[in-house]
DNA sequence: TTATTCCATTGACATTTATCTCTTTAATCG
DNA sequence: CGATTAAAGAGATAAATGTCAATGGAATAA
């Protein structure tokens, strides 16, 4: 388990060399990491990963039904992967008649991609 | 195992309702997928986030000895958790002398970086 | 040279967590 | 009711996470 970084004091090196150049603090912290990691864990998966391409493309709402056949995967599975990307905020569902609807939580995946790209 | 995506003919419907609007494609095609997950899994550990996070900001390199007290870890663990970066393409080391000197290779984030932002 | 110390990686192992399938349950309609 | 869609539960297999011990290499000391 992580905790909030903090340098611990130097062992002793022999004598000619020092070690390393001075480190830099991660300016991320742990609670951050946490969060960004757990999205990026619920990604970390090729299937997830195509559900929420196929979800984000689309914009709007695709049905479950919609979901399964794309993939050589049993509807049980499907949803379990959906359940995964529901629990880490990536995607929220909503039921109308006998159909479930999935669609992108808009800034679900803001916090990794500014992360990634700054 | 997620497979090329392909749309399985519709099963039938009750009469009345459509089941869904029509599902868009993913463009993202699996072995592409594959690679950006691999890099997203290895990212989904706040551990390792915050070993990323580290060297990328340092932009030069850092020695492992450095890394090792700012986690609660042992030294095995985050060599281990080093490793697992290192499969994925997010990291490089070179070995001076009696350090291992880690670094964040180019273009390793890009195509995940790319895919969460556009 | 040889031994010793130091740093990092690797291997073996126990524990926890994921992944997936097969039911089963829940809910919505005709 | 019966058919249909999705989610939830149980359970088997596989993979990840962490530890300690052992190994490998490089620098230093004797």
């Amino acid at each position: 388990m992580p905790i909030d970084l903090e340098l611990s004091p130097k062992q002793k090196r022999p004598a000619g060399e020092p070690c390393c150049e001075p480190v830099v603090y991660p300016e991320i912290a742990r609670e951050k990491a946490e969060r960004t990691a757990a999205v990026a864990k619920a990604l970390g998966d090729p299937v997830r990963m195509q559900l929420v391409d196929v979800l984000r493309r689309h914009a709007g709402e695709v049905c479950v039904c919609e979901l399964v056949p794309l993939f050589d995967l049993s509807q049980p599975t499907i949803s379990h992967h959906l359940k995964v990307l529901r629990d880490a905020g990536i995607v929220g569902s909503e039921r109308r008649g006998l159909w479930a609807y999935y669609y992108v939580e808009g800034n679900a995946l803001e916090e990794l991609s500014e992360w990634l790209s700054n």
